[in-house]
DNA sequence: ATTAAAATACACCTGTTAAGTGTACTTTTG
DNA sequence: CAAAAGTACACTTAACAGGTGTATTTTAAT
């Protein structure tokens, strides 16, 4: 029960792009350099976070990353959610068949763990990067 | 970011427990037959509740398991723990020299992921198994 | 046009973890 | 003392996490 370890470098990779004056690009190498992330692997992510519209990536001499909307138009769960997929807490959540002998329907722990679930999207939806930035200018 | 398959074991292990009446005990091979959980594994997983004191164990002919206290004083969290350790959300949680570059109390990151594990943490522990049964029930 | 600096694509590797099994042992009741 | 239960611990297998190799494409500056 772990967000891993892309996504934990993914969150920074946005925070150090949250932190530029508004239209500036970073290069890749520098954010990974900054955050102390293997190159290689941020650009992985990165892919990820430009598919999910996260990001802007500018390609050639001179290109980067930026973000695509405003920071404070990002939240944690937009980010938990490109890099990892949908948040599914248990396997009977995503799979009902799953679900030993019960139906989801009849299955208190499956309400139970639905609404933990959607507990768990509101609270990473409630933090965007605008605030998250401003946590680290003071 | 997922709970592992031996704690939805467990969750139904012990909602089986809670639906017992009291001091009665159930063999491992009869809730791994009613819950369709391989009896190897299920035993495995008895044993860690066993040891984080959720159910009590009988060895010997006519053994088996049964609660060690009421089911409205169990939670999922403790079951989680019981089989997961405690819920540790992000790397930089439990090992902040992981924390790139930032020291935790200057990352705004580690905040917020702390927050949302205690969230996590609370939320789960407003689930015991006396509500979780009575859910069945109906 | 060419070059160099950037991002992209996709396959691969390697260690760890999840999920489960093999085999032997211990405890307890009839 | 036999059989039915739980215990112990090592092992296996597959999937996944985290990362790397190698080649390609795009673009700005010369």
């Amino acid at each position: 029960m772990r967000l891993n370890q892309a996504t934990d470098y993914a969150f920074r990779a946005v925070l150090y792009l949250s932190q530029l004056p508004k239209g500036q690009l970073a290069e890749a190498k520098l954010i990974a350099e900054q955050e102390r992330i293997p190159i290689r692997f941020l650009l992985k992510i990165l892919r990820l976070l430009t598919a999910a519209g996260i990001v802007e990536s500018y390609r050639g001499v001179s290109g980067g990353y930026a973000l695509a909307r405003d920071p404070g138009e990002i939240t944690m769960k937009d980010v938990v959610e490109a890099v990892e997929g949908p948040l599914v807490v248990n396997r009977c959540l995503v799979a009902p068949e799953e679900c030993s002998k019960n139906f989801a329907a009849r299955c208190p722990l499956h309400k139970a763990l639905f609404s933990i679930q959607q507990t768990l999207n509101r609270e990473l939806a409630s933090y965007n990067f605008a605030d998250l930035r401003a946590c680290t200018d003071k």
